[in-house]
DNA sequence: AGTCTCTGTAACCGTTCTGTTACATAGGCT
DNA sequence: AGCCTATGTAACAGAACGGTTACAGAGACT
């Protein structure tokens, strides 16, 4: 779950601080030193997360934040501050910032903010049950029954198989199943799907009688 | 009989003035500037009245509380405003308030009012009561009893308990927990939450012997 | 102020999971 | 059949995860 996140910052230290820590987290980062070239991106990338502070050298940050919403940008904001007077408080969070955070600021709590506003911005969470053939699929106690009988699996295992039964008929090969399961950050040699997908074979039909799972072979695997 | 009283008014000194009141009758109190996450509040905890400005910037007190009743939120309301004409006043109880006083006004009588509904609303509170397997949750008296045992929880303890009672055979996970149990703003290690259910688990299972709460390893906590 | 309870944090440890590797087997092609 | 490649299988080790305990700070109560 790689974000790309926009920092704003005129303070060039800070700036650099800021980056080397939050790429550390596997996040992808850009920083500028003004609001300069920033709305641009906005408009025209898909960031995730802008980090602006609110004492720039000419515009003010919440200003310029309050403009991108005018032209319909809905970029989640966190918000550094020297100041930690309330009425700065305030007024950030009512032009739309989602967060507020004032210097010096602790680096891990910047990055737990981060991550509760990214987990909050992309959540749809969609429950309900996944049914195919005798298998069905409860994501909401994340149960997998077959036949009737229950089958405990891991997290990785219940991910895997919730991919494959929401594609099914379609041959999904190993890339795509690495970066929908396993997510598209890491780095990891193909065989890790291979492995995967036969303990998965193994809990679900274990003397093979079933074929739920087939391989394709050059290409993929699909339940079909 | 300690009730639980929120407050929304957006004059700081009018809004503390109130608490002050209130806390030394032994209300427990919560106020608010704006109606910011009051909705949250109301939905999710059990709050006995709550005190509504009618003229808070933007959104109009007596509004928010329509939008409340959408929900069916129906926490009683004693509304505050500045404004005395006749029109005002039964716009108030249409909407569906229950009291109304217009500022300045005395406290002794603000007490006297919240104190009649108090005890009006009392009586018609078939406070629900969650249940589960043999565990009984008593939301009004806040009460746990198991195969008929009184068992004593703290706050954390019970509203977690409640929390995973209301979600039964959905896998919660440790953000979703934090957000609803810790409240969404604060920022906590999740090995808090670890810490918390296991405290709670020693408590109503010692012995483990009833495996209530389910760990999901990688995901979070059940009870299913 | 002092005590007690509650609760967040950190450290440690055992368990489970999972990525990797090496080897075996199967499928497809000439 | 023989070869080559892709896939299955088994074993292992490191990583991830959660349980547990200890501790300290916050808050309530005396």
């Amino acid at each position: 779950m790689s974000a790309f996140i926009v920092i704003v910052e005129d303070e060039e230290d800070i700036l650099e601080l800021i980056e080397y820590n939050l790429e550390k987290e596997g996040f992808d980062t850009m920083g500028f030193t003004s609001t300069k070239n920033v709305a641009q991106l906005l408009e025209e990338e898909s960031v995730d997360l802008l980090i602006m502070d609110r004492n720039l050298p000419g515009v003010e940050g919440s200003e310029f934040v309050a403009q991108m919403r005018g032209i319909g940008v809905d970029t989640p904001v966190i918000y550094l501050s020297a100041k930690n007077k309330e009425s700065d408080i305030e007024e950030g969070f009512d032009r739309g910032g989602d967060d507020y955070m004032t210097k010096p600021f602790n680096m891990k709590e910047l990055v737990l903010r981060i991550k509760a506003i990214l987990k909050r911005t992309k959540k749809d969470k969609t429950e309900g049950k996944v049914i195919y053939r005798d298998i069905t699929l409860d994501l909401g106690s994340r149960e997998l029954s077959i036949e009737g009988n229950n089958i405990e699996l891991t997290k990785l295992e219940f991910d895997l198989l919730h991919t494959l039964i929401s594609n099914q008929n379609i041959v999904l090969d190993r890339d795509y199943l690495l970066e929908h399961v396993w997510g598209g950050d890491a780095i990891y040699q193909d065989r890790t799907v291979n492995v995967a997908i036969n303990r998965l074979k193994e809990k679900i039909d274990p003397d093979k009688s079933k074929e739920y799972i087939k391989t394709v072979r050059g290409v993929g695997y699909t339940l079909c």
